[in-house]
DNA sequence: ACATACTATAGTACATTGGACCATAGTAAT
DNA sequence: ATTACTATGGTCCAATGTACTATAGTATGT
């Protein structure tokens, strides 16, 4: 484990930020928070995903213990396609590099 | 919010245990919980995923607070495929739908 | 009021992911 | 030993998800 800095990026203060300003005073009721949209957040970056190789997720898989099949059921996703992340042969885009990243960062209890 | 009965599935359940019970015992290291594997499962089934229709992903946005565009970079994918989802012209796939699924049961949070 | 910038929807065409399926070799349990 | 699991390797291909464009509505600022 690394000195893991606490990497909540500016975009995530922001937005955390953001809620509690709307939330806070009594204009806005408990439940009708207001949208949070680009423009509270004005022109941050987005969210920071590390790109994961092969030996990144392999790593993320041996922190849970897990084999690979168990993994594959938690991700809901193939064993095969598994084996090929760790691999190499294919990359993991979209929503499954979110995941990765959680489960790196917050363990796999965080998706449990 | 509705009564959330502590939705842990049988799974979870064996598999929290099964590494506990690894770890207990001085036979292994800290460090080298033996892989939790199918076999150390048994024949439980899989995590259950709610299959999530387009108006439940539209909730889960909403409750966030967030903006299609905001909501669709924390998910790592476009905005127009958040409209699909939500419209139900697209359904969301493997990993995408764990996230959704962490994301309805946690909050946004448990991604950041 | 006007101009600007964002949200949300909608549609098409297309690239890629990720699954289905097969087979093989190695390891662990009975 | 035999059985059952893990992990790899490959191909094929449907479906996901992206890119692009356009429209209408809404919010912001001047």
């Amino acid at each position: 484990m690394t000195t893991e800095k606490k990497k909540m990026s500016r975009l995530t203060k922001a937005l955390l930020e953001t809620a509690e300003d709307l939330h806070a005073g009594g204009l806005l009721k408990e439940n009708t928070y207001k949208k949070i949209t680009k423009r509270h957040l004005g022109e941050e970056e987005k969210p920071d995903l590390a790109p994961l190789s092969g030996e990144d997720i392999r790593t993320i898989r041996e922190q849970a213990h897990m084999s690979q099949s168990v993994f594959a059921d938690y991700l809901n996703v193939t064993v095969g396609y598994v084996s090929k992340l760790e691999r190499g042969a294919k990359r993991p885009s979209g929503a499954a590099l979110v995941l990765l990243n959680v489960i790196r960062r917050k363990g796999i209890e965080a998706i449990l």
